[in-house]
DNA sequence: TTTCCGATGTACT
DNA sequence: GTACATCGGAAAA
């Protein structure tokens, strides 16, 4: 689970969260599809964080993408969420994504789960081991679910290097994975 | 349903 | 200038 503990804009607790369906892994310099693999930028220095340090960037010029570290410092390994099963303020998820028409097209790509959640280049950087949530810190964080009954893997979506690693994953049948499902499983 | 394409910040040639 | 870890609207089928 991918949760965000904020305050509502009348100052109200507000919590959203989704089940991680689907996730990309992306090495160090080692993964030329990787933004570490040139080394550390301005943009992608979450990524050179020990593990825990969430990775949000900009993704053409439009849309917001969210990672977590996966490694050591200074190692630029990570983890990217691309998809979400919403199960924790939908209805709030919702006045985000107001394109939504399904509960699917919330949170089935990386671009649309971090609109869904109000995720953004102000969390680059948060840590996602954190104190629990308290009253006025913004938290996102993340928890164990329950054991998958199956995961598939394939190629990783909209790269042009290293398109051999199998290195997407996803709950197999899961209908809020992203497009495209064909390559999966 | 599938295919095509424009929007546009950041990094690189 | 080009490429890019994307999305959604429009057109085609």
């Amino acid at each position: 689970m991918l949760w965000v503990h904020d305050l509502d804009a009348e100052g109200r607790p507000l919590v959203l969260a989704g089940r991680i369906v689907e996730t990309e892994a992306y090495g160090g310099s080692d993964d030329p599809a990787s933004h570490a693999h040139r080394g550390r930028t301005p943009r992608n220095g979450a990524m050179f964080e020990r593990a825990g340090a969430l990775y949000v960037y900009r993704s053409y010029g439009i849309h917001w993408c969210a990672n977590v570290a996966a490694g050591p410092a200074g190692e630029g390994t990570a983890v990217l969420f691309r998809a979400i099963e919403p199960l924790v303020g939908i209805d709030a998820q919702r006045e985000r994504r107001p394109k939504a028409r399904r509960d699917s097209d919330l949170g089935s790509g990386p671009g649309k789960l971090c609109a869904a959640l109000g995720l953004d280049g102000a969390d680059d950087g948060r840590r996602l081991d954190a104190a629990p949530p308290g009253e006025l810190t913004r938290v996102v964080r993340v928890t164990a679910g329950e054991e998958p009954e199956r995961l598939v893997r394939g190629p990783r979506v909209g790269i042009s290097k290293a398109v051999d690693r199998p290195w997407r994953f996803a709950i197999a049948g899961n209908p809020h994975v992203s497009s495209p499902r064909r390559t999966l499983g």
